[in-house]
DNA sequence: CTGTTAGCGCTTTCAT
DNA sequence: ATGAAAGCGCTAACAG
């Protein structure tokens, strides 16, 4: 399927690039924080204060030093820093898989609240997988930096050591608990996943099946939630109507997951999926057997991506607070780094329950608007 | 509509902690190479060569450093190797965006193809704008990056220099070009868009729309695909079909992107969409209105993300590879850096037209698989 | 408030 | 094939 085609061949010598540069009257030569410092007529290390920390040198030199590094275009060299102080200016980002549009919005988050200031994100992926988590914190661990961000909080105990002794503020993130590394912004999956389902029951759902992809710790959350709505209204779960695979999520396997379940249970109204993704491919599956949701079918998704809110009918979902729980574990980082007290370790970024048509079954149906 | 609740309160100092473990009989101390080279009884240097250059010393030695290094758990310190060397492991990775899944996928097939090498990415996003592209690239050049790639090939001359001076790979991707920095790897955006569109009036639509969102070079060049294929076939143009819109795309912007179209052009029989956002979101104001896709509206979408396979109906789009073009870009670089003759500098990695349910008016429907 | 002196852990260069 | 010496550019620790 994929063609590669030759277009132009000819090949270039990086080193040889480099080093004809290096020769060209220093042209090249990157401004050390010395050739600074002779501009100023100051000592290095007090160029480097006049930096990092203003108000311990006298507003004149501060001047002379900004005049200095603003004239030869100074950038300072990360590796030597990190190199002599010990720390990097990066920021671990651990997360499970960039497949995923949640967690490019936690994603987002992160760097826009990093943007402008000195550290730097960087983005590792586990694929869900616990080991390769703690391969990734060890190669952290010799970087040495700043500040680490990881999903959830199903680490191994060697994870959770790794990352302690990283010596640096730490915050998971996407859920609550009660037991965190150090600091932890998130929802209560569960206790979204036991809302989503109250939801469909007081629309006078009763046979309500779970629909679930991958089944990554926050799933199984949701899920355990489901099992608390139904046990809260007094209702027997069957496990015919938990229909499970650990394929990735999609839109397609939404579909299969529906069609297993109706084989299973026929008589099922409404299901709660574990994400989006699934509940939309349920959804398409319910137009393609001519399944009219919401009256024969409720749906219900998780994570309130923007396609629910346009699709027809509008799917009711939970909305997730991704994008802010990635600016508010930089902001967690950032404070603690500059060793402000930290009023908040652990904070609950909450939920929404966005009840759309999908599940409009009595009363008039919510307009398409979210 | 977000809650932050504060569940508990107490203070770490992470600067403490960090003394308290180097204090500690050494316990925490890294491995240098040095103590590696103590334990396997040679030289410095002659452990580094055992690993960077196996070749150069005798099997015997290697495999007393090698014990060395497993025994002791050696991990070389990234920020010596990058100040002595004055190159870092670092691959730059430049992107306009992370909320549009086609940049993860992009992502996710870079980070597999770097997987288990020395070699790490890192990640910016320049929300589409160049002069912010111009400052990250700076940054980048502080760290002597081993590599870089960059999205498309609309940087400004600045940016250009400021790659070619880094001295170091550079692979432009997702489009294809005859003026390429270094290499380039992708797919021919306006050939795409006028195969999408010799599509459409193959099945024998001819008042064809185009709906657009953000607007960006590669979706500039998919409209000139759109006016190629017009002309191709003798049809002037009508600028009331091409509706665009500087915000970002998403499925809500094509139902109102839609919207604009009908209100302006009612006798419209089909749209190419910018991309399957759009796409899946003008199908759904089809299905508010009343439209039948395909028999009164063709669409066709771009990209082939996984959710124009499962609609319904399904949606024509163009699959383009992503995932593939990162790793395939990682590849290239790699080769570049191991010194390897580089056969193909320019790769076009093709599209290909998948022809689905939402533009099969004539003959009969594609089945629902893709 | 400012400066001096030592490194950080690795690679490079030049010897042997 | 191996080694010794000299930094890379910056910051920490201590003096003044």
């Amino acid at each position: 399927m994929i063609t590669y085609i030759i277009v132009k061949c000819e090949n270039h010598d990086y080193a040889k690039n480099r080093r004809a540069m290096s020769n060209k009257n220093n042209k090249n030569k990157a401004v050390r924080l010395s050739d600074v410092a002779a501009e100023a007529n100051v000592s290095v290390i007090t160029a480097s204060r006049a930096m990092r920390a203003p108000e311990m040198v006298t507003p004149e030199t501060r001047a002379r030093v900004a005049a200095a590094v603003s004239s030869l275009g100074y950038v300072p060299n990360p590796a030597a820093q990190a190199l002599a102080s010990a720390r990097s200016r990066i920021i671990g980002v651990v997360i499970p898989s960039l497949t995923n549009q949640i967690f490019g919005d936690l994603l987002s988050g992160v760097m826009d609240a990093l943007e402008g200031g000195p550290y730097t994100p960087q983005f590792v992926n586990t694929r869900y997988r616990l080991s390769r988590e703690e391969d990734l914190l060890r190669i952290f661990a010799t970087q040495r930096p700043a500040g680490m961000i990881v999903v959830g909080i199903d680490q191994t105990e060697t994870a959770r050591n790794l990352l302690r002794d990283m010596a640096c503020p730490v915050v998971q993130v996407m859920e609550t608990g009660s037991d965190p590394i150090d600091m932890i912004v998130g929802c209560d999956q569960r206790a979204a996943g036991r809302e989503a389902v109250a939801h469909l029951l007081e629309q006078g759902y009763r046979n309500i099946g779970f629909l679930g992809a991958r089944m990554d710790p926050r799933a199984q959350r949701r899920l355990a939630g489901y099992h608390d709505a139904l046990a809260d209204h007094g209702i027997r779960a069957d496990a015919n109507r938990v229909v499970t695979t650990p394929q990735p999520s999609s839109f397609t396997i939404g579909g299969q997951l529906l069609s297993d379940l109706l084989a299973r249970a026929p008589d099922t109204d409404a299901v709660f999926c574990n994400n989006d993704d699934v509940a939309l491919g349920a959804l398409f599956e319910c137009q393609r057997r001519g399944i009219s949701v919401p009256h024969q079918m409720g749906i219900v998704g998780f994570n309130d991506l923007d396609v629910v809110s346009s699709s027809v009918p509008t799917i009711t979902s939970v909305r997730t607070h991704r994008y802010d729980t990635g600016r508010q574990a930089v902001r967690m980082i950032l404070a603690a780094l500059a060793g402000e007290e930290i009023s908040a370790r652990h904070i609950d970024a909450g939920f929404d329950l966005m009840a759309r048509q999908s599940t409009a079954r009595r009363g008039p149906a919510p307009g398409a608007t979210s």
